[in-house]
DNA sequence: ATCTTCCTCCCGTTCAACGGAAGGTTCAAC
DNA sequence: GTTGAACCTTCCGTTGAACGGGAGGAAGAT
């Protein structure tokens, strides 16, 4: 006997469950999912079947399971990032219509950038980010934009984790760090070249919300050359313009004739619109190259 | 005392909780959680901390809840319908390009049509549809041809939640759903012309997976006029035909030089691209109105 | 046919979850 | 400043839902 249980709530367990699934590893076994979540085997089949039953898993025909459409339905209800995905999107399509690259939207997560949305070229540089993946903060440019606007808390958190570089272009310690961020905060924009991947680098703006609080950052992701940046870092600062006016605006119609203090994001416009002329619209010619 | 549990588990009731959040209200505080999902109030005050701690929800400073980033991370995370949505994205903005309208890519979730994508324009008709919301498969034109392939268990389904049909254009009795059904079968598309709103038509062909099975719809939304629907069918055949090639060649990568028959879902592809030519080149010019 | 791997079910034990109630906090009105 | 109402947090004794080892069953490989 000796069947105890071991100091976990359920609800830790099915999310250690969830977890265990990655954009590497959609498809689990039983059997994996115990080991990867550390769960016993009998105990994991209790959660997973229940999980099943909420459609949060899904089982396939071979036996193995994948994430259930009723999770993804549920992120979908995530007012923070798909708000601001959604108002975004037609101001990163204009931005990707005139710099064949990436182009991104990201939001913080705690110590690291994650991403919500990204529009690619087919000839674009590598990129290591994928929509819903994660980046630690010091590792990107959108990341020490917005490491700059979360505050000290956050900065010791990101120095507690340890700096990790990633490249001999990485950041290397906490001067450097601290460097960046004021750098980016004077300028109110942050280029890492090389941080990531030798032969890339990343343009970032912030993106503000009601009372300049920085909600996210757009960034394009472009290959590391000699090329000056800045014309591009303008086009992306006209875009985050055009996104910020949007985003204040949405938080307005329900009702109030002026932004609400208490319940200023009660309300999203969710719309996302699509055509050449619209694009060009929203922001006017500008040469980039 | 009397405080025995009530015999619901604790994931369901943490999934209540979370379903209590929705489109319409994406900002509860906790006493409305606690109404919304039927739990008491200092049951919900536990689990509600639990899930903010797992970032699962999240806490606003006016004391409100919203729906946590890292549970849109995990729907992310959701092969099914996101590793669909990325391929067929260009596809839809392509066919977008051509007919101003809204065009829109969903599957089946049980008795549902689930929508995982949609393109709109300004200007296009009134549409029910949004990202992650659900419609009753009986009343869609994607709905008709997710039923048609979904077999018998799924219509007796549908029939037993009762049709509650939405307009005097919506199928009456279960003759006119196995018509339709039936019609569809033959066709190979669907019409459903003022079944939601007496103004607006859904135009709809199926996209099929490895071995023909029908994994989604894409649906054109349109003013209901007199003009032929046709040629917009015959785009959005060629459309979905793109799709399922795209979406079946994704299927193959891993290694194996054939579909494997256990695993073929084993890995999927995820690349969004987008450009006015790539948009011409997927899909070649055609007449649609 | 045999072996291995992976999964399902059973069941006695126990502790995490339960919720009523009491006490705080917040905010607005007057 | 005071009062009141709405809303939230904490406490704590009770208890049944969750726990997991283990036996037995499927499925697939050799």
């Amino acid at each position: 006997m000796a069947n105890q249980s071991n100091g976990a709530s359920a609800i830790s367990r099915a999310v250690r469950i969830l977890e265990a699934f990655s954009y590497e590893a959609p498809f689990l076994t039983l059997t994996e999912i115990a080991q990867r979540s550390g769960i016993p085997l009998s105990s994991t089949q209790r959660i997973v079947t229940e999980l099943v039953g909420h459609q949060l898993l899904e089982r396939m025909p071979d036996r193995s399971y994948r994430m259930g459409n009723r999770l993804w339905e549920l992120g979908t209800r995530t007012p923070g990032a798909i708000g601001l995905r959604e108002i975004a999107l037609p101001y990163m399509h204009a931005v990707q219509a005139r710099v064949r690259q990436h182009v991104q939207l990201s939001v913080r997560s705690n110590l690291d950038v994650l991403v919500i949305e990204r529009i690619s070229a087919r000839d674009a540089v590598v990129n290591a980010s994928i929509v819903g993946g994660r980046i630690p903060l010091q590792h990107s440019a959108g990341g020490i934009l917005l490491l700059a606007a979360a505050g000290d808390e956050v900065l010791r958190g990101v120095l507690r984790r340890g700096l990790q570089p990633l490249t001999p272009d990485g950041i290397q310690n906490e001067a450097e760090l601290r460097h960046a961020i004021a750098t980016a905060e004077r300028e109110g924009y942050a280029i890492a070249s090389g941080r990531i991947f030798s032969g890339s680098r990343g343009l970032a703006v912030p993106v503000r919300g009601v009372q300049g609080v920085v909600v996210g950052t757009l960034t394009i992701v472009e290959p590391n050359d000699e090329s000056s940046p800045m014309p591009r870092i303008e086009l992306l600062r006209r875009a985050a313009a055009g996104v910020s006016e949007a985003l204040v605006r949405s938080y307005l119609p329900p009702g109030h004739p002026d932004a609400p203090p208490g319940g200023a994001y009660r309300s999203l416009v969710r719309s996302s619109e699509s055509s050449m002329e619209y694009l060009e619209h929203l922001l006017p010619p500008l040469a980039v190259r």
